[in-house]
DNA sequence: GAAAATCCCAAGTGATTTAGTCGGATTTGG
DNA sequence: CCAAATCCGACTAAATCACTTGGGATTTTC
């Protein structure tokens, strides 16, 4: 049940955006990289992902980089994680898009325990917003920069 | 974020014991695998794990088997998904016996949202017992046999 | 208009995990 | 003794993970 790092790395790099793009400014891919200590490469190719999913607007070349597409309020954990990583199911069964092709899945008892599990991560992930995040994270550490 | 199908099939393969053990004879591998729909071989490695975990005792010989090792409704399906996938945790750094060798526990927003999700899956396989699968199934299923 | 900064894209790769298979040894009831 | 069953360890094909490599396209600064 763990998250791979695309995961991971996905929400800190969005959380190191809603900090750090205050105003309009774009940040560059390289900054979130050292930051997180993320290969940036790699994180490149998370960010794709995030971009087409329209979580994150970017603007090339010099002074170019990475913005969030809406607001950090607007964003919530759940989106993220599930462009990176796909459905957040513990079962192909229960999975959002997912044809019920098991047979017996009116009548089979560990795929209402999935489904208990699913809603109960997706209740969590789809409440907390990068807003939050980001309130928790200046709490956490006072007026300083991250 | 999916359990591998050592989770999955070892919670139907002890929901499966708790249907079929009645009394105090042991089930053998090869029924339950055979309604399960699993491989005899590939349950076998599963059932051997929950075994060194007591969940299950073993019965060698002929007319020998599996057998719950406590009663259904003291067995929660979190033991049996811990002993098969190890802890349930999105991240290392909220795993239960994890050393916590990130050096900023303390103020790291990310740790914060996967203790959510581990605490609330948690939550969720720790209050369900067998006991509850069993009258679950047959709320489902009448008074049929499995 | 050249250089630098930055995003965009596709393919390759070593390590690990997954989901088993295979072959046999041991135990026990009939 | 033999058939039914558990026990045990090694092997493996395929997939996934966590990147790396190697380019190209676009924009800004000088």
């Amino acid at each position: 049940m763990r998250l791979s790092t695309k995961g991971r790395y996905g929400v800190k790099a969005m959380v190191d955006l809603a900090l750090h793009s205050g105003g309009e400014q774009p940040v560059p891919l390289k900054d979130i990289a050292d930051r997180q200590e993320i290969s940036e490469h790699y994180l490149e190719q998370l960010i794709a992902g995030l971009r087409k999913a329209g979580l994150v607007k970017s603007v090339r070349g010099a002074q170019g980089g990475y913005l969030l597409a809406q607001a950090p309020d607007a964003i919530v954990v759940g989106d993220i994680i599930r462009t990176l990583e796909g459905t957040i199911a513990p079962a192909d069964c229960v999975a959002e898009g997912a044809p019920v092709n098991c047979e017996r899945a009116d009548n089979c008892v560990t795929r209402i325990l999935w489904e208990k599990i699913h809603d109960s991560i997706n209740s969590v992930v789809n409440s907390i917003t990068l807003q939050d995040m980001v309130n928790e994270y200046k709490r956490l550490n006072g007026q300083e920069s991250m």
